[in-house]
DNA sequence: ATGGTTGAACCTCAA
């Protein structure tokens, strides 16, 4: 069977949720990851989402941040956190396994800092949390699963990948620094599913709401599937669903979408 | 274009 594997940042769950089960209704992903919920369990969602028929893994947090996994496969194994600082108290990643009929995958949630400017203490923050993902994916490979980590990376691997490569080097989301660090991390084998299969199309999933970024083409790519090789030889598709930024109040990024051949 | 918009919560911060 194909199962179809979607990551999406809604910029709060609670605004953006009948966008997402109208989504969920008609294009019928088996499993969704998602990011900046702004929300806690007490506020979440839970009854339109279940009675969709997926299962719900919560990572929440108040005001900002927020990330959970959506699967009509059952899930276990939750862990919530990404290893490596104990004292970092922001939810940004959560994983799961979800197994089906004859496989299982394991699946995970990320939303990475922001970072806010380069020469803020955020920034740094943001390559430490880069690194931190680096060495949980080298431990996560040695298991030789198929394995999704999709989510807000907030960085633009390539110069395709932003609608102005020179004026925007050296900023927040295309800074030498973080694309390194996001190198890092392929480097290790994990393929970034969009480009296997599209790579040479420039398609953002992210536009700023400041000065309409979207009506004015002005974008990026900084939502990522990053497959591991399990993963990637079974990549069937993968691609951006434009679609919802289109929307009335509209999350300011898209969802990308990929069906893997298990 | 050193501006601009959005969301959650607070009277501003994060993105």
């Amino acid at each position: 069977m194909t199962v179809k594997i979607a990551t999406w940042n809604v910029n709060s769950i609670r605004l953006r949720i009948a966008h997402l089960t109208d989504w969920l209704r008609n294009s019928a992903p088996d499993i969704v990851l998602l990011q900046e919920l702004k929300a806690t369990s007490e506020v979440f969602p839970y009854m339109e989402i279940e009675e969709l028929g997926y299962n719900v893994a919560l990572f929440g947090q108040k005001s900002y941040n927020g990330v959970a996994i959506l699967s009509k496969l059952p899930l276990s194994d939750i862990k919530n956190g990404l290893p490596g600082d104990d004292g970092d108290a922001e939810a940004r990643y959560i994983e799961a396994i979800a197994s089906g009929k004859g496989f299982a995958l394991r699946v995970a949630s990320i939303y990475v800092p922001n970072g806010q400017s380069p020469d803020s203490d955020k920034f740094q923050y943001k390559l430490r949390f880069l690194e931190r993902l680096r060495a949980h994916v080298e431990s996560l490979l040695r298991f030789e699963e198929v394995l999704v980590i999709g989510g807000d990376y907030n960085v633009a691997p390539d110069p395709i990948d932003v609608y102005d490569p020179q004026g925007l080097d050296g900023t927040t989301c295309f800074h030498p620094l973080e694309r390194a660090a996001l190198r890092a991390i392929t480097h290790l084998g994990v393929y970034d599913a969009f480009r296997i299969l599209h790579p040479e199309k420039q398609v953002f999933s992210w536009w700023d709401y400041r000065g309409n970024g979207f009506d004015a083409g002005k974008g990026m790519r900084i939502d990522h599937l990053l497959l591991s090789p399990q993963a990637a030889d079974r990549l069937e598709s993968c691609e951006i669903v434009h679609s919802l930024r289109e929307l009335e109040k509209p999350s300011d990024h898209a969802p990308v979408m990929c069906g893997l051949a298990l």
